[in-house]
DNA sequence: GCCGCATCTCTAAGGATCCA
DNA sequence: TGGATCCTTAGAGATGCGGC
């Protein structure tokens, strides 16, 4: 079916933000839609009623409805809008955006979070478990997007933009957040970054990189209660060398790093390596414990 | 310097278990 | 019972290294 992209409008529970689509991000799409003379693979769309300006909503396919829309606008005019109509409540019109989302990955963390949370409410009754049955997800996984969609956007904004934040490191920032005396300095330090941000961007430098912010952003109730870090253990050479460090110690093992040009022979790196595991044993964070 | 292979690291996702 | 958390696994991409 052809149709005017200007009768078509974005289904309201697609997790992507129309708003955020530019040239930039769809230019290989819209390159590709140039080059075959058209959209070749069709959108889905549904029947609105009771709009005078739409005809049909987008339930999957707003990147191809808004590369149509900008190549109409851009010596195109006659350029139409491929789409298949299909009859879907909102719950299979969900599960259907949901399916394409997750086959393509320009969908950022944060977008498909917030997209699900929603989803959660307005489909499935808040039952968390009935929503991982029906989209064939892991419950665990799941709960972790739920959680993650809950960081208030005051702190989204301390990142160089709502893409940069992943699910797996946010996650354990939305479980500080849980916690009302960390939560507050975690808010203090975020609009402290998202201004330094703002100044950063205003004068043409390069944002803090999102891993630093969230560094910063789990550190911040560390460090308004003053609390001493301890230094990774060092075992250093006669010389004053060091010769191994260790990277971490937990219960899935100890990783350490041997250091290039302390000067250390295969016997004394035996040594070293003697000696960490002891030191580590003495700790209680070596293998025996 | 380039290429191919091995290894390492990171991430997405699932499963088991714990807890309220 | 439902949700949260922790741990494991598979796979993709990055990195390192040796041979040419």
């Amino acid at each position: 079916m052809l149709l005017d992209p200007a009768k078509v409008r974005i289904w309201p529970g697609n997790a992507r933000l129309y708003q955020h689509l530019t040239e930039d991000n769809c230019r290989e799409l819209i390159d590709s839609i140039i080059a075959e003379g058209g959209q070749k693979v069709p959108a889905v769309v549904r029947r609105v009623e009771g709009d005078p300006d739409h005809d049909y909503e987008v339930i999957a396919g707003t990147r191809r409805h808004f590369s149509i829309s900008w190549l109409r606008a851009h010596s195109y005019p006659d350029m139409m809008f491929v789409a298949q109509v299909a009859q879907l409540d909102d719950e299979a019109a969900f599960r259907l955006a949901d399916l394409e989302n997750r086959a393509r990955k320009d969908v950022t963390d944060l977008e498909r979070a917030r997209n699900y949370a929603e989803a959660l409410g307005a489909h499935y009754g808040s039952h968390l478990t009935r929503m991982a049955e029906r989209l064939k997800l892991s419950k665990g996984w799941l709960s972790k997007m739920i959680k993650v969609a809950g960081i208030p956007d005051d702190i989204i904004e301390a990142f160089p933009s709502p893409g940069d934040v992943q699910l797996k490191p946010a996650y354990p920032l939305a479980q500080a957040l849980d916690n009302h005396a960390a939560a507050t300095t975690i808010h203090a330090e975020a609009a402290r970054l998202a201004t330094t941000q703002r100044e950063r961007r205003a004068a043409g430098a390069p944002p803090i990189p999102a891993a630093e912010i969230l560094k910063r952003l789990l550190d911040a109730p560390r460090v308004a209660v003053s609390e001493p870090k301890e230094e990774p253990f060092t075992w250093t050479t006669r010389y004053g060398r060091p010769a191994l460090t260790v990277q971490s110690a937990n219960r899935q093992g100890i990783t350490i790093r041997f250091h290039a040009g302390s000067g250390a022979d295969m016997e004394t790196l035996a040594t070293a390596l003697r000696d960490t595991l002891e030191h580590l044993e003495r700790r209680g964070m070596g293998l025996q414990q």
